[in-house]
DNA sequence: TTTATTACAGAATGATCGTTCTGTAAATGG
DNA sequence: CCATTTACAGAACGATCATTCTGTAATAAA
């Protein structure tokens, strides 16, 4: 009975998330929105609320799809291997996303603590994030090869921190990152000592 | 011969950082600025060059005045002892500055680097921090206080990557922050080894 | 006191902000 | 074929954006 909608919900999403990591939520005007997702104006207020209900659409796509596979990486594999690979991947995110840095870095750091919906998901996520790390840290201190004279959850955080700096970083191009290696060693359990 | 200004150039530095520390760049509109400074609008333009030009020297004087005695407690002390320093006052930031972070990490979040000026300058912050921490890290790996099996910048590229991560965190009110103390851990001589 | 110079106060500018509204096109049930 | 429903396209809204301009006040040298 009523007509068909012509926009795709995943792809409207999609581009609009790539707006928002490229220009950030101030940066990403209507039009622009408009633009780059091919949605009629009238679309946007009906199917999203406005540039707000969108928003956080589209930090939810971004945690489920972009952030996604980062995130798989720490929870499907067990230990130092699993922190290894997820810092390999967080570090070599540059090559395709130069200069954009990670999307929820970006809006702590924009909107900080304003839209209270928006930090109760950032907290979240960097929550769940924490989680999977001391787990990792668990694992790998159960195992030998993680030292153990630290809680996990405590070097979890530290790493957590670095991620988020690692992003900054990324986000405004420095040339000058943490090396994913010195990183681990850190956190590895000294070669000569068996606990 | 000519009039003279009735604004204090050090006070409106002053309160138009604080602004833009608190409400971003972009959320910092010139009206707000004019109000925040109690500057003419003609004055802006005059002695800044606008909004951007303001901005400029407002990060300028966030890094000579805020970040100033972090960056001294880094300077002035030694070894392990100065970063212990360093990154406790970093963390009880939040005492007096809840939910702004620092105006460097939001600055770099939020514009990347799209303005060059902006990015350079920031940059070279970090490389500073960066330098800071290495001599830092040296003096401690020679008196035996932090571990020396990690190059000196390789570990201060870390402690500049958990300092961003952490001034996020405070940035949107985050709970969840790294202890200070296991974080020294981590770069520490473990106690019954002398090198 | 006159004159040159500059700050001040705010109106005016055109552009753009997010949002709402109006009229038209497209689809299906009757 | 008609009626109903909803999407579409874009005009229109008032508000605000950064910037420029205009007229007046204040200062100090001549």
């Amino acid at each position: 009975m009523p007509r068909p909608v012509q926009y795709n919900l995943e792809n409207v999403t999609a581009s609009a998330t790539r707006l928002f990591w490229l220009e950030g939520y101030g940066g990403s005007s209507v039009d622009k929105l408009l633009r780059a997702t091919g949605l009629n104006k009238h679309s946007l207020y009906k199917a999203f609320n406005g540039k707000e209900g969108l928003f956080i659409r589209c930090l939810e796509h971004y945690i489920d799809n972009e952030a996604r596979p980062y995130r798989d990486v720490l929870a499907n594999n067990h230990g130092l291997g699993a922190i290894r690979s997820y810092f390999q991947r967080v570090t070599r995110r540059t090559r395709h996303h130069s200069n954009m840095g990670c999307l929820v870095a970006n809006t702590a750091a924009e909107l900080g603590d304003g839209h209270s919906q928006v930090s109760k998901r950032i907290d979240a996520y960097y929550r769940d994030l924490a989680g999977l790390l001391s787990r990792a840290v668990a694992q790998g201190q159960d195992i030998g090869e993680i030292r153990s004279d630290i809680d996990p959850l405590d070097i979890a955080k530290c790493l957590v921190h670095m991620v988020q700096g690692i992003s900054i970083s990324h986000r405004f191009r420095s040339p000058v990152a943490a090396d994913t290696e010195s990183l681990l060693q850190l956190i590895a359990q000294p070669p000569g000592k068996n606990q």
